[in-house]
DNA sequence: ATCTATATGTTATATCGTAACATTACAAGA
DNA sequence: TCTTGTAATGTTACGATATAACATATAGAT
């Protein structure tokens, strides 16, 4: 799960590689206040804390176990209340749910407005944000063939991480 | 939604447009008939019916909407009967899985071995299966990039069909 | 200070999916 | 033909995910 801003992160072959990320996760909040607040948005405590939370899962969180955090710090302890702030989260491009897992993650190119695509891996249940640009670029020229105005698309990959092959071998 | 051999189908700008599928159904149900024979596996009663049942339907339905329909024909009446029947025909390539719509739908072009890309419209709701290699290829390079193998991907679309884009200008 | 739109919170319920186990049908060898 | 092992079907029971509807509170604008 490559990060912008993260030095770790920088060589697509540590994607997978786990490494702290307490300074991406600060980064990111602050990226985020700048990208609201520039559209007349609020990060509100509840969507700031439900984007803390993700930043510092750093993997796949489910909208409960979300929650679970959420409630434990006072907030709110009904799922409306985690989903409306993931939603808002992933609305605005600062998250993204990945279907395939019913679950989201905090976006890891926070401003760049791309198509996120998921590789996750079936073994270690790892997740990686791959470059979406090209598998897009397709897809809308698919689209485009049949007259259909891609508005957001959803790009997931199920299969093996390099390390999960390896052991695998 | 395109058939093979569904004569309506063949022009993709027709993909959106109603037409009637009897034919293409016995046609699908002939061709998923061998594709399991060639590979050793059984088209037992409930899993054609429940492949006819897509195919009748002709959209994406949800598990419940099988499931009551193979109810109410004398198969048994819990999820697990209807869950196993389209896992088996996804995992066999008749049928797909649909996950922004957690619905199913019949596979329109079975034996192919092709990865899926579905368009579905948020103004109708109708969902055509469009072609994937190329967008599957370009995921497949950016999974490759960073030593990610790809076994199976999933790739969605939500926007505007050509009717609804024509209704809402 | 008051108003208005937005956001948060709650109750309640809808919808989707699976684990675990009992029973039945099938195909292949004795 | 009769076992016998395997695959398929069926059940109960439950877990997980998600949303509708409505009440309350809060932030900003005037």
């Amino acid at each position: 799960m490559p990060h912008d801003n993260c030095p770790s992160c920088a060589a697509p072959d540590l994607a997978f590689a786990a490494h702290d990320h307490g300074p991406c996760a600060s980064d990111a909040l602050a990226r985020a206040t700048g990208i609201l607040a520039a559209k007349g948005l609020r990060l509100t405590p509840v969507r700031r804390r439900t984007l803390e939370i993700l930043l510092e899962g750093h993997r796949a969180m489910g909208a409960y176990d979300v929650l679970s955090r959420l409630a434990s710090e006072g907030f709110g302890a009904q799922p409306p209340v985690a989903y409306r702030a993931l939603d808002f989260l992933e609305e605005h491009g600062l998250a993204h749910r990945i279907r395939r897992l019913n679950s989201f993650t905090a976006c890891m190119h926070m401003g760049e407005n791309h198509t996120a695509a998921f590789l996750i891996c079936r073994a270690c249940n790892a997740v990686s944000e791959a470059p979406a640009a090209p598998a897009r670029a397709a897809l809308d020229s698919a689209a485009f063939a049949i007259g259909f105005a891609v508005e957001t698309a959803t790009i997931e990959a199920l299969g093996l991480c390099p390390a999960c092959q390896r052991a695998a071998a």
